[in-house]
DNA sequence: TTTCCACAGGAATAAAGGGCGA
DNA sequence: TCGCCCTTTATTCCTGTGGAAA
């Protein structure tokens, strides 16, 4: 048995929210001439004109969302007083990654949730129909789509459609404006020729943050969040390298802080130290690798199995055709179907970009040819440990030593 | 300079699954 | 129930790639 008793001392933190993902600061730290750009691209708005189609471009965690929703906010403070009404439509394009789900989204964001049209069964022109004729029906004089990470979107269908409604009358009162932010660079380069020759666009690219700005927004944040003194001086350098690292990405530095922050209050201590910070460091990479490899589908581990039995054995880094060969063994000796070898290139490069795997480009010309190298990022026992936590054990312990 | 290796990955297509209206 | 239209995931086919060897 085990007797559970809350802390009742005084907490390090202050405001604890400051340090979340959808915070809000009162001021941009370090984004001026972003900001000084941003404003001047839809201060048509304010006047009632018709507003600019403005893109943003940067890495992730540079400050384009959490620009782009300060902006907005400042936006509706300007126009709360005047015969303007702006309606804004803010949508992820992370986890609605086609044209049909976004304009999906969107419908349903301005209906009743009766009303609301189902995420399948129309065509993409119908649910660009509901869509026009419901901003319409809004009181909206400007209407903004704001599209985040606009760079997932599969097919650029929906862009196309935004970028001729005027032209082709599909909003009769309303004034359209289009935010869209791509964490590519290249992003305008991928959209079909017919929409980039449409979407007059005004663009707005965000420099990576280096490890001194990314001291300036961590010291903010410190500020807002901890009470005086708390957080000792090493640790926003530290959190600010770990940021630099990932290049440049302040939402990891500050996720960072936080788990600091939490791990330091978990141990009752009254400073968060560099201690809680390598700790936190150490956590989050974990963590990363257990939710990268918990995504997977049952056919993904059994390739990732397949890897850490190479690497077990050193034979990494190594072949995509031994990798598949091995991973071919593993389903043959459970009794299941293998995907194709073009399927396991695919996973390959997803689990590269998971950091799972670390990949090398080889080249032996004519003897040998080209190709690429895979070895675990990680520790095979941390690896196997995720692989564990999935309903794949079973499975895997009938291996045995295969 | 050309040839050739061994993939890597793009394009087209198929299959399976789900919601909707007639 | 059926056909339509969408999604997601996988397969087949085939072209592109870059550097060592001829």
């Amino acid at each position: 048995m085990v007797d559970v008793e809350f802390d009742n001392s005084p907490s390090i933190f202050k405001n604890r929210e400051a340090l979340s993902d959808d915070y809000i600061p009162k001021e941009i730290v370090g984004r001026d001439e972003e900001l000084e750009k941003y404003r001047q691209y839809l201060q048509p708005v304010v006047y009632n004109e018709q507003p600019n189609n403005v893109f943003l471009y940067g890495k992730t965690g540079v400050g384009k969302t959490v620009s782009t929703k300060y902006i907005l906010k400042k936006l509706k403070e300007a126009t709360e007083d005047s015969e303007i009404e702006l309606g804004i439509n803010y949508i992820n394009c992370n986890d609605k990654d086609t044209s049909y789900r976004v304009a999906t989204d969107i419908v349903n964001q301005n209906r009743d949730p009766e009303n609301e049209i189902p995420t399948r069964g129309f065509s993409t022109s119908e649910v660009v129909d509901y869509m026009w004729k419901d901003i319409d029906k809004l009181d909206s004089t400007t209407h903004l789509i704001v599209l985040d990470e606009v760079d997932k979107l599969k097919d650029d269908k929906l862009l196309y459609h935004i970028s001729r409604a005027k032209s082709e009358g599909s909003l009769e009162d309303t004034k359209l404006g289009l935010i869209g932010i791509s964490n590519s660079l290249s992003y305008k380069q991928d959209l079909s020729s017919e929409t980039r020759s449409s979407l007059y666009e005004e663009s707005i690219t965000f420099s990576t943050y280096d490890a001194l700005e990314l001291e300036e927004v961590l010291r903010q944040r410190e500020n807002i969040a901890f009470k005086e003194n708390v957080v000792e001086n090493e640790v926003i350098p530290l959190c600010s390298a770990y940021g630099a690292k990932k290049s440049g990405d302040a939402r990891e530095a500050i996720k960072l802080l936080l788990k600091s922050g939490d791990i330091a209050r978990n141990k009752g201590t009254d400073k968060v130290r560099t201690e809680h910070a390598e700790e936190a460091k150490r956590e989050l990479e974990r963590g990363e690798i257990i939710e990268g490899i918990k995504s997977l589908n049952e056919q993904e581990k059994f390739l990732v199995y397949a890897i850490v039995l190479l690497e077990k054995r050193n034979r990494t880094p190594v072949k995509s055709k031994t990798i598949y060969e091995r991973y071919k063994s593993l389903t043959a000796k459970l009794d299941m179907d293998p995907l194709s070898v073009r399927w396991s290139h695919d996973r390959l490069d997803t689990l590269s970009m998971l950091d799972i795997l670390e990949v090398e480009e080889k080249n032996e010309g004519r003897s040998g040819g080209r190709y690429r190298t895979y070895s675990l990022a990680e520790d095979p026992d941390t690896v196997m440990e995720a692989l564990d936590k999935t309903d794949l054990e079973l499975k895997t312990s009938d291996l045995g030593s295969f």
